[in-house]
RNA sequence: GGAGGCGUGGUGUAGUGGCCUAACAUGCAGCCCUGUCAAGGCUGAGAUCGCGGGUUCGAAUCCCGUCGCUUCCGCCA
């Protein structure tokens, strides 16, 4: 029996409810107290007149007192049912109490819901956990790893667990290291993602693979990114991506549909190159719930006069645009801050121009011409009323740029409706990048993608032009999850690990497991890795994964409630062969607990 | 590593140079109250305004530094 289950039906009966005190309502006679657990309220009724030792017990209850209430399931009087409860046309009329825990006043209260400070909350995070946002998130989490599971199941894939101590890699994002005292000096990592695991599998034979996965990063933390998180691993032997695409695309379908009141914006998913993205949005992982997209404009300026543009388009810089319609009239105020998010992504100005049926008005009107003006402006067609806002730079800064100002506009004016999930595929993305640091390409995903065969002849000539065959699923601007058709044969692996400087030895002590694995009849093989805490925040509307992970770490990477990471005792260093400079002998923590 | 925002009773906020002896709501404590459901009424406790320094006759308020939280860039194969 839970405290959301009676009805009308049980009138009568003779029930024991358990839970904890939501509210308590003394009106000095009669008593009422909501008992709540996981699954609702109740309304508790305290009669002097019916059972006056239980009223008096009552009276000393507080609030999140875990109680066992016996009593009889009444009838509410007419005129006293509660329309906003499921349980509002009953209450239990309490015989007996039993007091089976008391509870101190919590630091915050667990039936508010306007934001509490997040370290408090994280602090006591068994006490939000409490709260009726947290307990859906949870249970909606639980509901879409559930599905996850039946659907893959059902189409035949197995779920196999791989190791949590694994080696490391030094690629990518940095690992967590994990000493042993059987091995003291050397180290064991925690793994970024089961990526080379789940290759070795297809290479068994198991060419149907999925995981709910732990993965782990030593970086640093974002709204979206904890040092540990969780993924659906996939992968598939004998796919395409055009394969994996439509089994993710089935599955997401069903998600929605199933867990969230969100319109999906358009099926099948939109498939855009990253080129597209990139070109359009000016973003990998755009958010496609409404337009204002980027406009190249650097046609309009070729002959300009005006230093800042011309200077730009001489050094292989561009100009590009965005259409804001009907926002002629944004004040000095608002331009002032919109000019400022450019600044802040890099660019080093705004350019704005109102056009209005007479003329165009803008700041830099007085550099440019009046032909200069007119071509841009017809040729993305702005209309009166609308301002364009134009940022000239290299491309990757125009990119960046113009993208955090089109995010800004879409939740400046309210066009990202949060009813809808706009969901898309980006592709092609470029196999490799230059690392200015480093003096050499790198994968751009990971590099065990495989490369189109069409661009394979620019391999060595023009690395940045060979495009993977590598997908990312974007939701509403978050980028849900990744993965690509792997390289299956050796020497198109190897090829790949020379252009990105590594020797055979570094790849052998690297990757040789793996690269030994294709020389014995590696399949052809690709997956998928979907991010699970991103997308369970995007179903519950969240704006931070650490309100869909039940014990989030904070900003900076710290476990608030546990206190870790934390100092250990000089034993166990030594056992480790591990030895701290004096300068890092810090104290993390010096809370005081009761 | 860099940039922005925030920091005032337990919680959420107001106060942006003197009217602050710091306000409001909620929570908490006590009293009253027999049909409430965000119960109501009365009374009360509770903050040296993150911390340190400075400017000023005077600082929650301005300046500098520092710490914490948070968002973004870098980073995240």
């Amino acid at each position: 029996m839970t405290c959301g289950t009676l009805r009308h039906e049980n009138i009568g009966e003779e029930v024991v409810l358990r839970g904890w005190v939501n509210r308590r309502r003394d009106l000095g006679g009669v008593i009422f107290i909501d008992l709540r657990d996981r699954y609702g309220l109740t309304q508790i009724v305290f009669n002097p007149e019916i059972a006056p030792a239980v009223h008096e017990a009552a009276s000393g209850v507080r609030a999140e007192y875990v109680l066992a209430v016996r009593g009889i399931v009444r009838e509410r009087p007419e005129g006293t049912r509660n329309p906003k409860l499921a349980t509002g046309d009953i209450e239990v009329e309490a015989h007996g109490l039993q007091v089976l825990n008391e509870a101190q006043t919590p630091p915050f209260e667990i039936t508010q819901t306007a934001d509490i400070d997040e370290s408090v909350r994280l602090r006591h995070r068994y006490l939000d956990l409490r709260r009726k946002r947290l307990q859906e998130n949870m249970v909606l989490r639980h509901a879409i790893v559930r599905a996850m599971r039946e659907h893959l199941s059902d189409r035949g894939f197995i779920e196999v667990e791989t190791p949590t101590l694994i080696k490391s890699t030094p690629e990518g994002a940095r690992d967590f290291l994990v000493p042993s005292s059987s091995f003291a000096g050397n180290f064991y990592a925690l793994p970024q993602s089961p990526q080379q695991m789940k290759q070795l599998l297809m290479v068994a034979g198991l060419d149907r693979y999925f995981q709910i996965a732990r993965c782990f990063r030593d970086e640093p933390q974002r709204a979206d990114r904890q040092p540990e998180f969780t993924q659906l691993d996939i992968e598939m032997s004998f796919v395409q991506e055009s394969d994996l695409m439509r089994l993710m695309e089935d599955l997401y379908l069903e998600l929605t549909e199933r867990y969230s009141n969100k319109r999906i914006m358009t099926t099948p998913f939109p498939r855009l190159t990253y080129r597209e993205a990139m070109d359009r949005f000016g973003n990998d992982r755009p958010d496609l719930r409404f337009g204002l997209e980027l406009k190249d404009v650097s046609d309009a300026f070729l002959q300009t006069q005006f230093q800042a543009f011309a200077q730009t388009l001489a050094t292989g810089g561009q100009v590009k645009a965005i259409v804001v319609p009907g926002c002629a009239g944004f004040s000095r105020r608002e331009i002032d801050e919109l000019t400022e998010v450019t600044k802040r992504a890099g660019a080093r100005g705004l350019a704005t121009f109102a056009v209005e049926a007479s003329q165009t008005r803008s700041p830099i009107a007085k550099f440019l011409s009046e032909d200069e003006i007119a071509a841009m402006t017809s040729g993305i067609s702005a209309q009166p009323g609308d301002m364009v806002m134009a940022v000239a730079d290299e491309p990757a800064v125009v990119a960046r740029a113009l993208s955090a100002l089109r995010d800004n506009l879409g939740q400046r004016l309210n066009l990202a409706d949060p009813d809808v999930l706009a969901y898309c595929w980006v592709y092609e993305f470029p196999l490799l990048e230059w690392k200015n640091e480093e003096s050499r390409w790198d994968a751009t995903h990971n590099p065990f993608s495989g490369f189109l065969e069409e661009d394979a002849h620019f391999l060595e000539s023009d690395p940045g032009r060979v495009r993977a065959k590598q997908y990312d699923l974007v939701g509403n601007g978050h980028e849900l999850g990744g993965g690509s058709i792997r390289n299956h044969r050796r020497v198109d692996q190897q090829r790949v690990f020379t252009l990105m400087g590594y020797t055979a030895e570094d790849t052998n002590v690297r990757f040789g497991a793996l690269l030994e694995a294709l020389d014995y009849g590696a399949p052809p093989h690709g997956g998928i890795a979907m991010g699970i805490d991103r997308y369970v925040m995007v179903m519950a509307n969240e704006d931070t994964i650490r309100e869909v992970i039940a014990f989030p770490k904070n900003q900076r990477g710290l476990d608030l409630m546990f206190e870790a990471p934390d100092s250990v005792g000089l034993d166990q260093l030594g056992d480790l062969g591990i030895s701290i400079e004096p300068e890092l002998r810090v104290q993390l923590w010096n809370t005081e607990r009761q």
